[in-house]
RNA sequence: AGCGGGGUGGGGUAGCUAGGUAAUCCCGGCGGGCUCAUAACCCGCAGAUCCGUGGUUCAAAUCCACGCCCCGCUACCA
């Protein structure tokens, strides 16, 4: 008999909404879980909110509540859309329960009797009004050795330099403002260095995606530090022994694994402590890559400090881009899943489906808009719906039932897709096995087409009826195959051919009954149209312009900043270059002949993404300009817009259309935003 | 700065850990076929000095060295 597994997602923290850089490890992880099932595995899949720290206490505080008031609001949005999106743990928990609190005590209280924690005075930020000790990220102070704004533990936009407590320079609260001072405490560290040895072993054997265990291997080689697991804080769970301190979150956290697991069990009637104390089970944790450190190194010392079983594998995920930049919520590259995608009112098995097929687990994932469309549409619909449909729209119009005499090619081709299926899921590939699925399809089309049934039910139907067995028998193992990815539109065809997906077996595949009664299908997938897709970008675009504008006012009280260090930070090459740009006269700014125009027509240039084809009125006449602005900008809403050009632009030939001249916009990550003046201005009024 | 991961036709992506006929697949472009199917399906064509420079080898996208560029992480934010 095979082993359990308990298969874990990285706990997300209650403190701000789901994005699409979450789904990221949670959506492989639920479809890694449901092939398991399908294959037969018995596992327990787990997860839950991350309840604790300083950032949620502080985010309480600003809005005016408790910090378990903030937590459940988090705590229900993750929830929510955990099952919109359909991904369904066993059990979702809180590291704020009582039970939680109870197991993270018991561990700690295991460390300390083996001797692994040992107390130590450090000296720590303090803000008097805010009546709290701050971590490094909440002290804003001056680097004491290149001067620029550091935060508390690094000179993060100078020098780059370490900074030991007490060594920066004016430091203050980064929450009120107000002027911090160090004072010194007791905490309590975790011998992390008695552990290297064990360590290095334990990773040589460890399991999991090459990001993290490259990374870990790495780290565990350079020097390592004993832990400081506590901290002052009211909001955590309690040190034994100590009422002023709670647990340093990250300590507490991926208890969170065990805990959860235990009530997970209460409800499947198992065993926690087989999984967790007699090694019973294998433990597989997915979880981002930012997170390596912990999962590879903390958390295993931990647990073989305390006795507990090792986790077998670890899963980490790539990060995710948002139009091809790098994720960051502040500059407005992000995907909202509630807001943005959720109530757009896209089929979530869509998403999904983006998710495991875009690229391996481990690359980055690069999330836009229009490669969306491009996957739902040319490959959702066109290849997997597509073949589905058509087989079970032809099934059930000229048969009703099918008999189901199979060729043995196409039987083969299910059980081949199967084992790439099962092998790409031992690699932790999941586009490779979403692929295999898609080949299969694929395959059925050409089958189909092939074998021309609409042809032969004219003249020999039994033949007809053969091919469509064939097809059928694909289309039946696609929506078992397929279902693990795209749970909700894979149930709903599996109903058409008498097949319930939600329990099938992948071996049920090839299990083919003998008649198949095929009712009325429905189509399976809703096309994404153009006009939804420009609006989610504009959406973006809008989101991103209103951050770069907050970002400029934020720059430009830096730039003197900026000055002063830029002759001992590696990014000098670009400053550098700044200074020396190579100024023009006057005299040569007046060969530019800028005008203000008015857009009098604006039409799309067929078989062209960027380009719009202008008549702008240049006062003295109406030229004909095109213009790279189609991704941004709809011909109807450039109409009657005015605008700035530069006239005297050397004419040239773009898709074939002439352009006589060039319209001038500010340039944001490669997507234009038109000039206008700031008052009303006639055409051909001349720009100095 | 250190460490880790990358740089492959117009865009994206596979192969590179076990080096061997100049390379996968999906979009997009072009041409053809089909009409059962959601302008969907099928067939064919065009298009890559596989970041650069050296080196190892009979043979390198694939191994080694150096360089350039991009990204992530660096333990008291989680």
């Amino acid at each position: 008999m095979k082993p359990m597994k308990l298969v874990t997602c990285g706990l997300p923290y209650a403190n701000g909404k789901a994005h699409i850089g979450h789904l990221r490890t949670y959506i492989p992880a639920d479809v890694y879980v449901r092939y398991l099932r399908m294959a037969g595995e018995d596992v327990i899949f787990i997860c839950g909110s991350d309840s604790h720290g300083t950032p949620i206490v502080v985010n309480a505080e600003q809005q005016g509540l408790e910090p378990k008031q903030l937590v459940d609001i988090y705590h229900q949005h993750f929830q929510e859309v955990f099952k919109a999106l359909d991904i369904e743990f066993d059990f979702y928990g809180r590291t704020d329960s009582d039970y939680h609190h109870t197991r993270t005590q018991e561990i700690v209280n295991r460390l300390i009797d083996r001797g692994y924690v040992y107390p130590k005075e450090i000296e720590l930020a303090y803000c008097p009004r805010c009546e709290r000790f701050l971590p490094d990220r909440y002290v804003e102070g001056i680097c004491p050795y290149c001067g620029a704004v550091a935060r508390g533990d690094e000179c993060d936009q100078g020098c780059g330099r370490h900074l030991e407590p007490g060594e920066i320079k004016e430091p203050k609260c980064k929450i009120c403002g107000s002027p911090a001072e160090f004072r010194k405490q007791k905490h309590y560290f975790f011998k992390l260095t008695g552990f290297k040895k064990f360590l290095e072993d334990y990773l040589a054997s460890l399991r999991g995606t090459e990001n993290a265990l490259n990374y870990a291997r790495q780290w565990v080689r350079s020097e390592l530090k004993d832990w400081c697991i506590t901290r002052n804080l009211e909001w955590g769970v309690k040190f034994p022994g100590e009422e002023e301190l709670v647990v340093y979150v990250w300590v507490d956290a991926p208890i969170g694994y065990i805990s959860f697991t235990e009530r997970a069990c209460e409800r499947l009637s198992k065993d926690w402590k087989e999984i967790w104390l007699e090694n019973k089970a294998e433990i597989v944790h997915f979880i981002g890559l930012d997170i390596v450190y912990h999962h590879c190194i903390f958390w295993p010392a931990m647990l073989k400090g305390a006795d507990y079983t090792l986790p077998s594998a670890v899963v980490a995920s790539g990060m995710v881009k948002v139009e091809g930049k790098t994720f960051s919520k502040s500059r407005g590259y992000v995907v909202w899943v509630e807001d943005d995608y959720l109530k757009a009112g896209f089929n979530t098995d869509y998403l999904r489906y983006y998710m495991v097929n875009y690229t391996s687990h481990q690359k980055d994932l690069n999330f836009s808009w229009e490669v969306f469309r491009d996957k739902v549409n040319n490959e959702l619909i066109a290849t997997l719906g597509n073949f589905l449909y058509r087989v079970m729209h032809f099934a059930w119009k000229n048969f009703g039932t099918v008999s189901m005499d199979v060729d043995d090619e196409v039987l083969d081709k299910i059980e081949e897709t199967k084992e790439k299926i099962l092998a790409a899921l031992n690699s932790w590939e999941f586009k490779e096995a979403s692929d295999a699925f898609m080949e299969l399809a694929t395959y059925g089309n050409v089958y189909f087409q092939s074998s021309k049934p609409w042809e032969l039910i004219k003249s020999d139907r039994s033949e007809a009826e053969k091919a469509v067995a064939s097809c059928l028998a694909i289309a039946r193992a696609l929506t078992i195959y397929a279902y693990p990815v795209l749970p909700r539109t894979m149930k709903k065809m599996a109903e058409f051919i008498g097949v319930d997906a939600e329990k099938a077996r992948l071996d049920d595949a090839l299990n083919v009954p003998e008649k198949i009664e095929v009712k009325k299908p429905e189509v399976p997938f809703e096309r994404v149209d153009d006009d939804k897709i420009q609006e989610m970008e504009e959406l973006m675009m809008d989101r991103i312009r209103k951050a770069e504008i907050k970002e400029r006012g934020e720059i430009v009280e830096d730039k003197p900043r900026k000055g002063e260090v830029s002759n001992n930070t590696s990014k000098t090459g670009k400053d550098a270059k700044a200074d020396e740009t190579d100024y023009i006269s006057i005299e040569e700014f007046q060969r530019l002949d800028i005008r203000v125009g008015k857009v009098v027509k604006a039409e799309k240039i067929s078989g062209s993404k960027k380009l719009l084809r202008l008549e702008v009125d240049v006062g003295n006449e109406v030229r004909q300009v095109v213009a790279g602005i189609a991704e941004v900008y709809r011909p109807e809403e450039v109409e009657g817009k005015t605008v700035v050009i530069l006239v005297n632009m050397k004419p040239a030939k773009l898709m074939g259309v002439e352009s006589r001249g060039m319209i001038l916009a500010a340039d944001i990550d490669g997507k234009p935003i038109l000039l206008t003046p700031e008052k009303g201005v006639e055409p051909g009024t001349k720009v100095r």
